[in-house]
RNA sequence: GGCCCGUUGGUCAAGUGGUCUAAGACUCCGGCCUCUCACGCCGGCUACAGGGGUUCGAAUCCCCUACGGGUCACCA
């Protein structure tokens, strides 16, 4: 009588120790962590993944261990042109670059490969052990029968799955199993599970702490038809053979732990730390729900960048959903790297944040007021190069002059918080270039008298000044009003309301209105100064002209 | 339906039996500062899902209910 694992496995030839040779103990220091992304190659990055592969790169990153990443392309239906490379690249934008497995550039690394289509012999020899050991068999039921089993099941309200008896074929002889296969007929390899549904298996969860379920008892798929893994095994064989020491993913898998760990423990491998991270949820009908790859725009990460967000903004907010202490890290040190801040899995949240934009906002315009005017700059030109074009020629026209925009209230301790995201800049900027500037309207001014509008714009043209320091040019507004009747202190006019026409703010409204065809901007004094006197002047005479 | 997990203001959240008449952040609304805006500062609105226990004492521990999420594939 033949052996099992020589009829179905006739191509296999190594042996576990084998390849478990070419996998040597990595030596890291004490607690250094082993992390990984495993993304499938579908072409697209979700925020929630990112979420996931930004909290092992830290991981990693903090305990002076590894991070890897590995292509989980087990499906070939899903499996998307580029995709390797969409995503690795999109990590890389956000400073994750893995130590091992997958980078834009290629693989690399001793504990390859890092891709699960380039390991199938690896997963066969391993299956074929544990038929050796008769706890794998081959399962040669049809779907038909699969979906009889099914309907038998809930008919009779019994948990549906593979398991006692209804694994039909746990006792096939290799002499069956050879006649099957010679008929034909396709199998796939499951695992004889050793399960008993009374019994409780319990794991403590990095996040969510200890955990206790049902062993797992369904005879699980662990090759399929075509005789490459399911998820479930290739991360079993992979995630041992790598050493990865925590397992951080979503927390969809915590119902497969029982199933995990089981393979674990037949194969003789020991199991990896779980941690299990909440999805990021969006509000829907007042309720929440998983952000969705197919329904939500926002659920790729391409969507932020196409907005204008900068890479740093998503990871500064997915910092602070992954740990609320990020917040406080981040005030009292505004320019300290990512890398310096303690992060702790066990402080994250263990249910769905809500992806408030508000809050996103909120981040980057922090993020943004911490950049130099040069960087601004390169990222907003960036940006525009790409979605406005427009924008991004006459950003590039003057780069000087372009920072200087920039620059504005930009170096004090309280930098402005005007911009949220590069698609921002196009208004931002719109009255320092004569293409954009919308001549001012009247109507900005109507709560002023038109003659007396007309004399303060006369009056400043007249005395402006483009070699006044700010001083000098707040003095000379002023004088402004002085000679005018309007008050030089806000509280003077306050005080007796009735001997001005106003006071100097009403007198910078109007110069303001003049300049930026606007009531609110950035400070007057260096914007002018960015003008100069030609348009400055040019531009208060013809909107006097028009009152 | 079974099994898991969760539930503190509109949102993110701190909180691990007394220091909780519950921190902080975002949003919103007032006010101050101020050449406008922004910044900053001050203040306000709004919360322990519900019910039972345990305890001198419960947001915190236990039970039940409700609600939300996840999972139950030859997808990951």
């Amino acid at each position: 009588m033949p052996n099992m694992s020589d009829v179905i496995f006739p191509d296999v030839t190594l042996t576990p120790d084998e390849i478990t040779q070419r996998y040597p103990q990595r030596c890291l220091p004490e607690g250094a962590q082993v992390t990984r992304f495993a993304p499938s190659p579908t072409g697209f990055l979700h925020i929630g993944g990112l979420f996931t592969a930004m909290i092992n790169y830290r991981l990693a990153k903090k305990t002076g261990g590894v991070f890897f990443i590995r292509i989980e392309d087990t499906d070939k239906k899903r499996e998307v042109e580029g995709g390797i490379e969409l995503i690795t690249k999109g990590l890389e934008d956000f400073g994750i670059i893995a130590d091992e497995g997958f980078t834009s550039t290629g693989q690399k690394g001793g504990y390859g490969p890092y891709q699960q289509s380039q390991r199938r012999d690896i997963y066969r020899v391993f299956a074929k052990k544990l038929m050796d050991e008769g706890k794998a068999y081959p399962c040669f039921m049809t779907e038909g029968e699969l979906e009889e089993i099914r309907a038998e099941q809930e008919k009779n309200k019994q948990n549906p799955g593979i398991y006692g008896q209804y694994a039909k074929y746990r006792g096939i002889t290799p002499d069956e199993a050879q006649k099957l296969i010679d008929e034909g007929r396709s199998f796939v390899v499951r695992l004889r599970s050793c399960g008993d549904e009374s019994r409780r298996i319990k794991f403590k969860d990095s996040i969510r702490g200890k955990i206790e379920m049902p062993e797992n008892i369904q005879d699980t798929v662990i090759l399929k038809a075509d005789g490459i893994p399911t998820y479930h095994f290739a991360h079993v064989i992979d995630d041992h053979l790598m050493g990865t020491t925590t397992v951080i993913r979503g927390d969809e898998w915590i119902s497969s732990v029982p199933i995990h760990l089981q393979m674990f423990y037949m194969l003789g491998f020991k199991a990896p730390n779980y941690a299990h991270v909440a999805p990021i949820m969006k509000e829907e009908n007042g309720g929440k729900r998983k952000l969705s790859k197919r329904k939500d725009p926002e659920a790729a990460v391409s969507f932020y960048r196409e907005a204008g967000y900068p890479m740093q903004s998503v990871s500064e907010y997915l910092m602070t959903i992954a740990s609320s202490a990020y917040e406080d890290f981040r005030r009292a040190n505004p320019r300290a790297d990512v890398g310096e801040f303690n992060f702790e899995l066990r402080k994250m949240s263990q249910s769905g944040a809500l992806f408030d934009l508000n809050k996103l906002n909120d981040v980057s315009k922090n993020t943004i007021s911490r950049m130099t005017a040069d960087t601004v700059y390169d990222l907003a030109a960036d940006w525009a190069k790409e979605y406005d074009a427009g924008l991004y020629s006459l950003l590039s026209r003057d780069e000087g002059y372009s920072k200087g925009i920039f620059a504005i209230d930009r170096d004090n301790p309280k930098p402005r918080k005007d911009i949220a995201k590069w698609s921002e800049v196009r208004d931002y900027v719109a009255f320092m270039f004569d293409e954009l500037f919308l001549r001012p309207s009247a109507e900005l001014l109507a709560k002023y008298d038109a003659a007396d509008a007309k004399a303060v714009l006369a009056a400043y043209a007249g005395v402006y000044d483009q070699n006044d320091s700010k001083d000098e040019w707040f003095e000379r507004m002023k004088t402004v009003c002085d000679t005018l009747g309007f008050a030089r202190e806000t509280k003077a006019y306050k005080q007796s309301p009735e001997s001005y026409k106003g006071h100097i703010g009403d007198v910078s409204t109007i110069i303001r209105a003049a300049v930026t065809g606007r009531t609110n901007t950035p400070d007057l004094y260096y914007i002018e100064q960015l003008l100069g006197y030609e348009r400055v002047v040019g531009r208060i005479k013809e909107f006097a002209e028009s009152l």
